[in-house]
DNA sequence: CCATTCATGTAATCGGTTACATGATTCT
DNA sequence: AGAATCATGTAACCGATTACATGAATGG
């Protein structure tokens, strides 16, 4: 018999994806738990989401574990708020898990999709590739903007220094990569899907 | 007061997108839970991952719907399994599950962390993206290996018919487009953080 | 007058991950 | 001898989605 004693794995409470996503947008600024929700639908909601319904439970969680502290913000014409703000412990939770190792993990419902879809007439599912790579082009086109603007600003400074300005810029980077990539796979595949239907046709 | 009596939405089990996955695979062959895993690891698992613990059950529900049925085979150096095969109504969901308007909805942690670099000396983090970069190409030169396959194959018939090797050909083509979007990606931002820390250094 | 914005949450449910449980056979 | 493969599952937990609940102020 060993000397271990049946002990709970990890009796301090641990911190997901979520937390260090709040963390994120709050060390930028601080922010309400209000606020935070709506950013986490703009610039942070293209690379991950979470509604008010997870946000609020998750500052209390992280609020216990002394990563966030908040003050109360008295308003007049508006319902009083919470604001939020990273602590130092917080700042340097986030910064180590930057650093940890990340698994790579695809879930893609569009190419699962894409897996089934010989089942369907192809001249009934080439449109819907057609319209994806529209929508794409359309979020790459705003993204593109972003990126103007942020390497206007970094050219201003010359060095970026501690600001996120050069984290910004890696992070439209990424969505623009995205947004291209898959633009151009939607349009290929409505295009092989249209030659499809066409020699459909012909067989009869 | 409406006509309402707090009808319950839907007393028919829903089918979600695991569902889908699993029948997805079992349209293109009969398999055991077992062999299904296995499929949701290697070729599937490039867009969509499921393991055992959630396959088994899942079989049950699309069975108990009428969407797959299963048959006992009988093993003597192996255990004995069940093989499960899907039933029209279970083609027709899928079918019909295809033509369905798809979100999109991306969640990738990578870019998570790459939002938080800032707070993190740039030559430490560089390396990681370094790293990436590898990984992706190495996936790349894999797929790019399935997609000679799948061409091949495709020339001599002429023409796909009914079978899946088009939506094969489509689907390791969204696989391409995403390795060497984000590997390019990943290769760019590391040079970039290798010279901001170049001139961290200059700079002291 | 009705919808939206600001502001906070709770509750129910669903989907996904990790760990546990068993047992023969085959490979190293 | 020990690890991996084949084969089936269960249980506990955590994370995420959807719906519910309240209430003042502003904009169309």
């Amino acid at each position: 018999m060993p000397t271990s004693s049946a002990v709970k794995p990890d009796p301090e409470k641990r911190i997901g994806l979520l937390g260090y996503a709040l963390l994120g947008v709050l060390v930028r600024a601080d922010l309400s738990g209000y606020d935070i929700a709506r950013r986490m639908k703009e610039p942070v909601g293209f690379f991950w989401q979470a509604p008010r319904s997870q946000i609020y439970p998750e500052l209390a969680r992280l609020e216990e574990a002394g990563l966030v502290k908040h003050r109360l913000v008295r308003q007049m014409l508006r319902p009083d708020k919470r604001v939020y703000r990273v602590t130092t412990l917080g700042r340097a939770a986030l910064a180590a898990w930057v650093l940890e190792p990340t698994p790579d993990i695809v879930r893609n419902e569009f190419v699962l999709k894409a897996h089934s879809l010989w089942l369907v007439d192809p001249a009934r599912i080439a449109p819907l590739f057609r319209e994806r790579a529209h929508e794409h082009a359309k979020a790459l086109a705003l993204y593109e903007g972003f990126r103007r603007e942020l390497e206007a600003g970094l050219d201003a400074q010359g060095w970026p220094g501690d600001s996120p300005d050069l984290a910004d810029l890696i992070t439209v980077g990424a969505g623009i990569a995205y947004a291209r990539s898959f633009g151009d796979w939607c349009e290929e595949t409505a295009a092989r899907l249209e030659a499809a239907a066409r020699s459909r046709l012909r067989m009869g």
